[in-house]
DNA sequence: TTTTGATATATAAATATTTATATAAAGGAA
DNA sequence: TTCCTTTATATAAATATTTATATATCAAAA
């Protein structure tokens, strides 16, 4: 699924590996993400698969970079994968949930330990949805004339924003239900 | 990961590979799912690990079943697990959002019928989650003295209901900036 | 009567992902 | 001057996960 994201980015302009990994991190990390050893091995294998082609590009005082740019091959395999409706539900993976399923042989002080703490991961999480990534989106709209992008880019911000918001409530419930047992 | 899921459910009682992989299917798929294939061959990696034995039980007029029973050593660990909180939070991935994050260059009306499917699948999802997963936690919390343990499962299953409910309203919302498009 | 579904386990192969490590140079901080 | 950070690419090894396939029996449905 990587490949996609890659060749997502790659449709809009050429990139490095470096950029991609940068790219990734500030965009779409809040619903896909990817380790820098990962990002380059796809690299090599969109290659081996003509959906790219790569030249290196020299630079003074800096590694060489290893730039990227999409084929008509990859630009066709994007678009077929964009107009493929996907037709299920992805399954999560949630640790902490897993962690709280077994967790009744635990002491309350041990469960609520844990919640708080992840209480307070969230609430930053959902502040930086709300300033910092909201402010970058923002920024990029009125500098380019990519307002579809922009808005469907909002659109994933916002999906960021709703999660976290609701994440926050819900550990607040359950810190409420596990202090009960307390008493 | 599954390693700890399996731990967990052989924590309350003995169970094959094929009980696992329906337990797991009714309770944790919320939060955590896994297939046939992955179920098995972790088992046998328990078993070298010396986390948990086995051995064949026979059935008339049924494949015989190979049984897993914990360890001491898999009760350890899973404590371990259980007491040691969880410091970050864990990364998403979520399928649909990538694609959208791309979709600008696709036609509203694609993207259009991908988020009223998608709508149609999660409002069906949230609809389980409010009857038949909170019955089936019901039932069971009514028919055993864990009542611990069910109030947490209900909380996941409290989990699923709060992110769906977040999901529909977010793909209601998203499906309205599209629109706005075609005017 | 044939097919489907449920019960059961197992493994091979492929793909995806993470962790760790190596290399190299510039610039700023301590 | 030494250490840390940033810029950059690459690969090995391990782990995790998915897909596909094989085998076998019973009961119920078509």
């Amino acid at each position: 699924m990587l490949k996609y994201a890659l060749l997502g980015f790659l449709n809009y302009q050429s990139h490095s590996g470096y950029d991609l990994k940068q790219l990734m991190d500030v965009s779409t990390s809040n619903f896909w993400h990817a380790k820098q050893s990962q990002i380059y091995t796809t690299l090599k294998k969109l290659e081996q698969d003509e959906l790219a082609t790569s030249h290196i590009e020299p630079q003074e005082s800096r590694p060489n970079r290893r730039v990227y740019e999409i084929t008509e091959a990859g630009q066709a395999e994007l678009r077929e994968w964009l107009a493929q409706p996907l037709m299920i539900i992805e399954p999560r993976k949630e640790t902490l949930l897993l962690k709280l399923f077994f967790s009744a042989q635990l002491n309350p002080q041990a469960i609520l330990t844990e919640l708080r703490l992840q209480r307070n991961l969230h609430q930053a999480e959902l502040e930086k949805y709300q300033t910092t990534t909201k402010d970058v989106i923002r920024q990029f709209a009125a500098s380019t004339d990519m307002a579809d992008d922009a808005q469907l880019w909002e659109a994933t911000r916002h999906f960021g924003e709703l999660y976290e918001e609701m994440y926050v409530r819900w550990l607040d419930e359950t810190i409420e239900v596990v202090k009960g047992w307390e008493a």
